[in-house]
DNA sequence: CAAGAATCAGCAACCAGCCAGACAGGAGTT
DNA sequence: AACTCCTGTCTGGCTGGTTGCTGATTCTTG
């Protein structure tokens, strides 16, 4: 299957160039032979695993949720990607085709620009500033792996969950009239398939941390009053 | 501290275009201004959380761990990074000087190389197949940073060990008389800091795979005699 | 807009897997 | 030979997975 593109276009005025001298990654992809702009709604997939892998996708904003799925109907998260994150890189390896294999689902309501791979190869060695942006990108992105690695090599589920949050609030936090609303709707299976457990040891962790006065959830946005305090919960 | 290097020069002859002909990352950054060689022994740190990231370097053979330390002592891996890994890219984002914060240290004997990311920014800038290069390697190290992921959201311990294994086979694998050997000197101790888990778990578990015939140790050098079987041993 | 469907949250009981701590014997090092 | 680091095994205790059920929310659809 393709991807979903509500809105889609191609080949703007400006070369690539210009688009440099704007700054921004996405002005450049905007510029690329083949991009298109993508307006995916929430939980819609954007690639399945299987599919060729032949696109480079920019999300410009929302959250993609990067999953591996199994035989036994299990699902496990292995990225939820943020603003400005860079994925489907794997279509930048080697020439040879190759196939996605993970599922990429829309977590939120997303707008993410894509270009062919081949594009991007060739807008790299036409200016090398491109290829600069783009390895900055992907640096982050391997932090912020990295990160999870440490979130889930905790081993007791409350100081995971409690590293995962802090995650979250890094990355789709936004501030509140007290504290740090993260800015998803997540469930608690959702966030169970992120750190490897289960929903029912979620709900009652986070009950905990409720009655303990951490946090507030409304309507499944999670809102951390004090980070500092929180972060002071696991040894 | 600085990292340690048994042999170190720069500045060789010829240019980076000369280099790129050439073919691979190696002999491009031994090209660069203030680039040099380092040989690290086993157990040596390269650099330590704290230290200024201002270098960037490529492991050429060998493996090196990164890892975290708490104030509790507990150290958790958060990598094992393998031959034509780039490591160290933090100190390639934004001109602002920032610190490190693993701890890296050879794992095996190393040889790597490595460049002050000013002159590897420069390089990139004056050609870009130097940064479609590095794109592709740090490309690798997301994909396999993600199926780590994937290790790490296996509920018990036994899938997690397993998976792991089949993780150093691809990675560190080379062909045995019968099976695959994982070509590192592996304590039960450094297993259980790379998948969360402790000493005395790996060692009943690899004890159980032992008496099921899935594998030998020897002189802690691990041989999978058939991954395949092995990877069917989690649902 | 309201009824129905689907997903989600909360609770309880049960039990296995894993951790902690401790100790003895083995392997490798100097 | 002395030392350090590593492996193997045991006991007890508790966390967290599993299953099953109920009521609440949210989404869909007539």
């Amino acid at each position: 299957m393709s991807f979903p593109q509500t809105a889609s276009s191609s080949q703007t005025s400006g070369s690539v160039t210009d688009a440099i001298t704007g700054g921004t990654l996405t002005t450049i992809i905007r510029c690329l032979a083949g991009s298109s702009l993508g307006l995916v709604e929430r939980g819609k997939t954007i690639f399945l695993p299987g599919d060729p892998a032949e696109r480079v996708y920019l999300l410009r904003c929302g959250a993609v949720r990067l999953s591996r799925v199994y035989e036994s109907g299990e699902e496990i998260t292995v990225a939820l990607l943020r603003e400005n994150s860079l994925f489907g890189v794997l279509s930048l390896l080697t020439g040879h085709r190759s196939d996605r294999f993970y599922h990429a689902v829309a977590f939120t309501r997303v707008e993410m620009i894509s270009a062919p791979a081949a594009s991007v190869r060739q807008a790299i060695e036409a200016d090398a500033r491109v290829g600069l942006m783009m390895l900055q990108s992907l640096s982050c992105r391997v932090l912020q792996t990295e990160t999870m690695i440490e979130t889930l090599t905790h081993r007791d589920m409350s100081s995971r969950l409690v590293s995962f949050l802090l995650v979250l609030c890094r990355d789709f936090g936004v501030p509140a009239d007290q504290g740090i609303t993260i800015d998803l709707r997540l469930s608690h299976q959702a966030i169970a398939e992120a750190i490897g457990s289960t929903r029912v040891t979620i709900t009652r962790l986070l009950g905990d941390l409720r009655s303990e006065g951490m946090l507030r959830i409304d309507r499944k946005k999670i809102t951390i009053f004090d980070p500092v305090a929180l972060s002071r919960r696991f040894s």
